[in-house]
DNA sequence: CGGTTGACCAAGT
DNA sequence: GACTTGGCCAACC
């Protein structure tokens, strides 16, 4: 069954265990494109959620430069579910977030 | 099919 | 170090 570009960044994420990150960039990367921002966009306009049945966790997506970057329920919500999954945060940036990207 | 949008990125000011 | 500009690409209207 042929995806969108969206439905494919659903994949990866879900692909994303629990303690574990990934950027915008590294998904569009993955990707073999350079559509960091359509990976946002699809994000946003997301059909899913990681309350959904697809598991999909949108929340341990952040920025390149290693800030949290937004959410649908509030860019605060976001850094509390990675908190709770053992990521430390500081003024809305992951604290050597490197250490816990997630390679494809 | 052209124009707008966006949970972005990198470089310049 | 904070703000602006240009660029990039898919989805939506």
């Amino acid at each position: 069954m042929k995806q969108t570009f969206s439905q494919r960044c659903y994949s990866l994420l879900k692909q994303v265990p629990r303690g574990k990150i990934t950027t915008y960039k590294a998904i569009a990367n993955a990707l073999h494109t350079k559509a960091y921002r359509a990976v946002g966009n699809a994000m946003n306009k997301n059909p899913f959620s990681f309350s959904d049945g697809g598991n999909v966790p949108c929340h341990r997506v952040i920025k390149s430069n290693g800030e949290v970057g937004g959410f649908f329920s509030g860019t605060a919500a976001k850094i509390k579910m990675l908190k709770a999954e053992g990521i430390p945060i500081k003024n809305n940036k992951v604290v050597d977030f490197e250490k816990y990207l997630y390679q494809f």
